[in-house]
DNA sequence: CGGAACCCAAGC
DNA sequence: GCTTGGGTTCCG
């Protein structure tokens, strides 16, 4: 349909009044210095109707969700959450590995988000919720910029304590842990908020919101996992995708009880992922060409012991750290004795040098 | 690895 | 005085 006018023509008078030089209204506003009449003659190509000319005039709503780009993330999102919709990471092996520590690294606002949009530390502390990373710093340990972009509060989202530190840490680990047999490594995660029926039959999506800016509480979190055998090879593409509650998680569950399906994972979240990924081609299953298994109890017990062995800073804490792991049921293996012996001497030399340096502080 | 809470010196 | 940043200590 032609529009009914494809060259229109008005005319405006003004009076002075109020519109001098001092005060220009805005930069397409019209300046008449003189005083006097203004005649204003706009024409459109009928390429250019006037309707949409002029109902965009003023601009349309901004909903800020355009992808923003940090050293090894990009992410989009929500104003109205203060939660990241989606976060995209690569990861391969050389960047799981470096010195870069988190704790040079402290959560903040990411600074590229508007204030009246972000949220703030204040929002979680004291909330009941942890500050959980949609980036894991530990993917990022080759850069220390990049570990510390992961820490910005536009990739964080209100995580159950257990949950952050439990099952959702262990899949981190799995998704690292695919780089020793995938050369490349791309996760999207992000939280969800479903809904569920009520008593009543019905169904809604309620969710709490935490601190003052009323940051969303997601019911639940979501990864999509696409692997890479190498660059070269012919193999498909691997693709997964899983759904967890925001609640602890035991390690009774498997990993496989929370796959998805993509294209459901893609109606609820209402995201299409990999859109370049052709999926009328061969992209195989996660879970069927690799374990999709966690560590267990015992494999995780013994990994962050031995994190806690080589932080210790006093023998008292390392002998603790043992009884502790002991009293658990779990016999510490050879390599975490190897560590332990290897701190309890660094202890054992440091200790004159620590006393001198307390001595002189 | 994933977190929080605490202390203390530096700086305004 | 107060806040801020860095470091330490604690837990799962």
């Amino acid at each position: 349909m032609i529009s009914f006018a494809s060259v229109l023509k008005f005319a405006c008078t003004f009076r002075s009044l109020s519109w001098t030089k001092e005060s220009p209204r805005n930069k397409g506003g019209v300046v008449n210095p003189g005083g006097g009449h203004v005649l204003l003659i706009v024409s459109f190509s009928p390429l250019e109707p006037l309707a949409e000319s002029v109902l965009e005039q003023y601009g349309f709503p901004a909903a800020g969700t355009e992808t923003r780009s940090y050293v090894n993330h990009a992410l989009s999102y929500d104003q109205a959450k203060r939660v990241p919709r989606w976060v995209i990471e690569h990861i391969s092996k050389h960047k799981t590995l470096g010195n870069a520590d988190r704790k040079h690294c402290k959560f903040k606002p990411d600074p590229s988000i508007p204030v009246l949009f972000s949220a703030a530390n204040e929002d979680y502390i004291g909330s009941g919720w942890s500050r959980g990373h949609m980036a894991p710093a530990g993917d990022n340990k080759f850069s220390l910029q990049a570990m510390a972009e992961t820490f910005y509060l536009s990739k964080i989202v209100p995580q159950n304590f257990e949950n952050n530190a439990g099952f959702w840490n262990r899949l981190e680990m799995y998704c690292r842990e695919l780089t020793e047999r995938f050369e490349d490594v791309w996760i999207v995660s992000g939280p969800l908020t479903l809904p569920q029926t009520g008593d009543d039959g019905n169904k809604r999506v309620t969710y709490q919101v935490i601190g003052k800016d009323n940051v969303a509480v997601p019911t639940h979190l979501y990864k999509v996992i696409l692997a890479r055998r190498n660059e070269t090879s012919p193999e498909p593409l691997v693709l997964g995708a899983f759904v967890v509650s925001n609640d602890p998680i035991s390690f009774s569950h498997k990993l496989p009880e929370f796959q998805v399906n993509i294209k459901d994972l893609e109606k609820m979240s209402g995201l299409v992922f990999f859109p370049h990924v052709d999926r009328t081609e061969a992209v195989k299953d996660l879970c069927d060409v690799d374990t999709c298994r966690l560590i267990s109890f015992e494999e995780f017990t013994l990994y962050i012991t031995a994190r806690k062995v080589q932080s210790a800073r006093t023998l008292h804490r390392l002998e603790k750290i043992l009884s502790d792991l002991q009293e658990k049921g779990i016999e510490p293996d050879e390599y975490l004795m190897k560590l332990y012996k290897k701190k309890e001497e660094e202890l054992v030399m440091e200790k004159p040098a620590e006393a001198r340096e307390r001595k002189a502080g």
